[in-house]
DNA sequence: AATCAATACGAACGATCGTGCGTTGAGTAT
DNA sequence: ATACTCAACGCACGATCGTTCGTATTGATT
């Protein structure tokens, strides 16, 4: 059950593939590099005040066409969350799953999302920080949007951590959710901190915080002093 | 030294009534209309995509006057910040040095800290927390002014912590600027939690953090579990 | 061959943006 | 009383915004 958040639905390339319309291949073509200017402008720019024809531009298309091919600009962000998703499920979630259920796949996931931050996989830093500061307070779709895909992820940090607690590897866990609210604090603190100072010194911070956290629930010592040794400078 | 962080620099007051001319008093006065107006527009907008027009609008004035009284948009924006940090102050700060220095000054803060994102000091949540979000990947004096602010208030809490050490209330607190930057995450998180979803139940996530640390730095129990036990619904 | 569908473009719409210019009026100083 | 300073306004500039047309082009369908 908890295996089944945050994957990729694999949906465009199969009912694409069935009968591979030319047209919308095409489409679909532009509609990926309109998404991947989009995300990037977007996590430097802000999602907000992405402007249809910069998008434009960086994609190397008409204006117009842009309008056409997203109607409006709110599905347009809407896309454009659902893009920025796709990349960190790429990005984090998916080399994590390749670690077993346990301690190894938390400082997996949380090895994942510091690089995710540190190696600006979105050249403005972490997207959804971006976004959910822009529009959380903006009612409408884009916010409930955010909001989802960061609930999503907090479950899955949650749920991981509790897979941990449940194998033994964490076994004075009291609280998987409270651990995975205190985990994302710390990252997200490090992501802003780079980005605002330009060094990456408070990614050891997030570590250290998040080791010491990791050790006070029964952690194995060696796997958690290694994840804390690590330097992202 | 460590006092003088985060004061408030009385220079308008002082300089004006020395010959309080009428003149200057009136444009300071739309001055401080048009601040107010801009820094809640802000905090729930966006600093960056701040409009002149609509501030002027929301003041009561000529959209060339605000245009006239500030030059730039630019340093509009850093009157704006400069506002922001003031109300910071009045609201978190000082009501925390009426408590006399030590863990009670700490909790004070936290406390204050959290009334002032859950109260909506700026109705779009933590002023801060928006404009280093909208600044952190765009360079130039904005983002250096939020940056430097931010800093400030994050070695506050930590000389503040630090102070609670020495005076012997936090025996085992082991390093003050990492338990600064832990509390600091635990409550720009919930900050942006309470927004997104409209529920305050993250503030008791970040006091339980907390809490959680200054016990395991010594702190007095009774008065870390009063601490934690405030409802924030 | 003819009809329809989808992309792609150019042009233009009204609106708003930041920023100047010129003028008026209130307040100060000589 | 005259000259000067600053606030405040109306107006307009060029630019960009999101969106909507009309039209050409390419591919699928009949």
């Amino acid at each position: 059950m908890t295996d089944e958040l945050l994957t990729l639905t694999p949906t465009d390339a199969a009912s694409a593939t069935v009968h591979a319309d030319g047209r919308r291949l095409r489409g679909d073509a532009s509609r990926r590099v309109i998404l991947a200017a989009a995300v990037d402008l977007a996590s430097v720019e802000g999602l907000d005040q992405l402007s249809i024809g910069r998008i434009a531009q960086a994609a190397g298309l008409a204006k117009s066409n842009v309008a056409t091919l997203f109607g409006t600009k709110e599905r347009l962000q809407l896309a454009a969350v659902e893009t920025a998703r796709e990349r960190f499920v790429e990005t984090v979630i998916q080399p994590a799953r390749e670690h077993p259920r346990g301690l190894a796949r938390v400082l997996a996931l949380v090895d994942g999302w510091i690089a995710y931050s540190r190696d600006r996989v979105f050249p403005g830093g972490c997207f959804f920080a971006e976004a959910a500061a822009d529009f959380d307070a903006k009612p409408g779709e884009v916010r409930d949007a955010v909001a989802s895909t960061l609930r999503e992820w907090g479950g899955y940090l949650a749920a991981t951590l509790q897979h941990a607690h449940d194998l033994g590897e964490l076994p004075s866990l009291d609280d998987a959710k409270q651990a995975s609210f205190e985990f994302s604090a710390l990252l997200e603190l490090a992501n802003r901190d780079s980005l605002l100072t330009g060094r990456n010194s408070s990614y050891r911070r997030a570590r250290a915080g998040i080791a010491s956290r990791l050790s006070a629930a029964g952690g194995d010592a060696a796997a958690i002093d290694a994840f804390a040794a690590v330097s992202d400078g």
